[in-house]
DNA sequence: GTCATTGCAAAGCATTTGCAAGTCG
DNA sequence: CGACTTGCAAATGCTTTGCAATGAC
């Protein structure tokens, strides 16, 4: 178990910079807020473009600062795609399954309480010590399916 | 169940291509067996200077080119990493869970045949049609954690 | 001869780095 | 003031693309 921190996920977020002696700019106040806000685990870029909103000049770098800096302190999850832009999950930090549109790119998630023992049990078995984990499910959001198969109802297809 | 492809991994590899029209260059036997050799799960880089021992001309692009003509055909599976280079297995082309060393970036494997079931499951928990999946442990490998813990005995550190 | 394939070089992209200018404490 | 940050631009590294030359059938 772990003790659940008291706050927003912004407050979390902020909080957690702070007692690391990092600065709360306004912009990685901003970056924090977007982060803590999005459901679609954005892309770098993503977050840069919102960013910009609010602050037009903002660099690329300092967004890549500032989530390096909250990837180091556990707050933000890095999803990497080899051929894609990064994700970021502000929301859930800790590794969870994350399911994986390959027609729109979409994100979902799901808890799976048992995903952390089974990592640690194949680690084991092969003599690691884990540090983290990922377990990506690649498929067909619900939306993408019925755009391509409209007329089917629900059945598996081989 | 599967049916399993008699051969070994070269010929079914070669087989696969000649099947589907392409041609079985001496460049493409020369990655295909690399591939087929090699336990550590290769770069394409590390593929590419190992054909160049044999043919010191080929270009990466036919390195790229053959991998993705092989991944077309199901015969290799591809482990992309954001910041690094992607890492190729042409032994078991399944998907199957990977033990990655966050020290030395070695790569191990193990079976667990429950996997696709759990990954079909989460998939239909949210309304997703799996297509394909990835489970990625990392951590320390053995010869990593005796390094850096080396008087230590098997104890878990918190 | 035709067409897939090769090899080389240049292009693409996401991310990182270097550094001068700016800013918070 | 003095260190941490920022913004801009250039660099990095992997992978892809374009294209003329090559080679197989």
């Amino acid at each position: 178990m772990r003790t659940v921190t008291p706050g927003t996920r912004v407050e979390q977020m902020v909080e957690a910079l702070a007692s690391a002696g990092h600065r709360v700019t306004p912009q990685r106040l901003a970056i924090i807020e977007i982060l803590a806000k999005s459901e679609g685990h954005p892309t770098a870029n993503q977050i840069l473009r919102r960013v910009r909103r609010r602050f037009p000049m903002v660099g690329k770098a300092t967004v890549y600062n500032t989530i390096q800096l909250l990837k180091d302190l556990g707050q933000v999850l890095e999803l990497e795609f080899g051929d894609a832009a990064n994700r970021y999950d502000g929301n859930v930090p800790e590794p969870h399954p994350h399911l994986v549109c390959t027609m729109c790119g979409r994100i979902d998630e799901v808890m799976q309480p048992t995903l952390h023992d089974t990592a640690e049990s194949v680690a084991n078995e092969v003599g690691y010590r884990m540090l983290s984990h990922r377990f990506d499910v690649y498929g067909l959001c619900p939306r993408c399916q019925s755009k391509y198969e409209p007329a089917k109802t629900a059945r598996t297809v081989e």
